[in-house]
DNA sequence: TGATTCCTGTCC
DNA sequence: GGACAGGAATCA
């Protein structure tokens, strides 16, 4: 599932292709993925359009265009692609294939979906990438409220003590929140508080200045990392040349619950917090602070 | 704050 | 044949 270091790779690996270049034809396969446009419409409106820039944020991809030309705003979600290809499927030749649209100099823009969870959002141009007075298409209720970007300037220490400050739902459960820090999903999260050596239910504020810095600092190391190796293929991800990424086999606690932890042997535990899975080691990651370590009996 | 929904391939 | 995977929206 793609996450901050997938998008990242995708933007870059796509920005390679379509930076000024034109889509010269768009069409429709399965207009589930639009949100607000219809499939005729959208195919017309961007029918000629110029790619002018990729950016992210988030989770989020943002394909802007030349012209005034509102920009996509494009959430994959789970089993989303957005790749390039010298050739295309013919429509019905691949039942999930959702878009695919012609490049002026040669190939095609695909955008490819088992599952139907990817959404493309219409992003009217305007101050600050368009505000809700852009209007005229509707935007995700989860991007008008988005917090800083994870690997941006904006996410401090500072900041995401003051996010967790009182909070006592699991530090697992606030890294998945998108609206405290944008880009973490079940693998990073886990990842980072292996790394950051945190138990996933430990409550967000009772989390102390020291460690919430460790964390901070293992979330940019290991999204730094991640984007270097090209990102996680787990099952689906593949970036936007159609390759998959080099860190699967690098994740120490995503996806190896019962394996041992490769810092201090321990078989690896899985427990469900908020719906979601979280493996973590139970020797590395300890649930009271260490230091002050108080056992308390467990009711129950 | 937690369950449910959307989806379908994969695994047991 | 059923549980499970999961990001985000939506509900209770």
């Amino acid at each position: 599932m793609p996450e901050l270091p997938e998008v990242e790779t995708i933007r870059r690996t796509l920005a390679t292709h379509l930076v000024g270049e034109r889509l010269e034809r768009v069409e429709v396969l399965h207009p589930h993925f639009l949100v607000g446009v219809a499939a005729d419409r959208f195919a017309r409106l961007y029918a000629g359009a110029r790619v002018e820039e990729l950016g992210r944020r988030g989770k989020y991809l943002i394909v802007r265009f030349a012209a005034g030309l509102p920009a996509w705003l494009v959430h994959l979600r789970m089993t989303g692609r957005l790749y390039v290809r010298e050739t295309a499927p013919e429509p019905g030749d691949d039942p999930h294939l959702h878009l695919r649209a012609r490049l002026a100099g040669g190939g095609w823009l695909l955008l490819r979906d088992v599952r139907k969870f990817a959404r493309l959002y219409l992003l009217a141009a305007g101050p600050a990438g368009g505000g809700a007075e852009a209007g005229a298409f509707p935007l995700p209720p989860g991007w008008l409220r988005l917090g800083p970007d994870a690997l941006g300037d904006e996410l401090t220490p500072a900041r995401l003590e003051r996010a967790f400050a009182g909070r006592r739902a699991p530090v697992k459960a606030l890294l998945l929140d998108q609206r405290l820090l944008a880009g973490l999903g079940n693998i990073y999260s886990d990842e980072a508080l292996w790394r950051a050596r945190l138990h996933p239910a430990r409550a967000g504020g009772s989390l102390r200045p020291a460690e919430i810095r460790r964390l901070w600092a293992a979330i940019r190391s290991l999204l730094e990392e991640a984007i270097d190796w090209r990102g996680t293929t787990f099952s689906d991800y593949l970036d936007g040349e159609g390759f998959p990424g080099g860190f699967a086999i690098r994740l120490q606690a995503y996806g190896r619950a019962g394996q041992p932890c490769r810092r201090c042997g321990s078989r690896l535990e899985s427990l469900r917090l908020g719906g979601r899975s979280a493996t973590f080691c139970p020797r590395c990651q300890r649930r009271a602070t260490t230091g002050d370590r108080v056992e308390r009996p467990r009711t129950r």
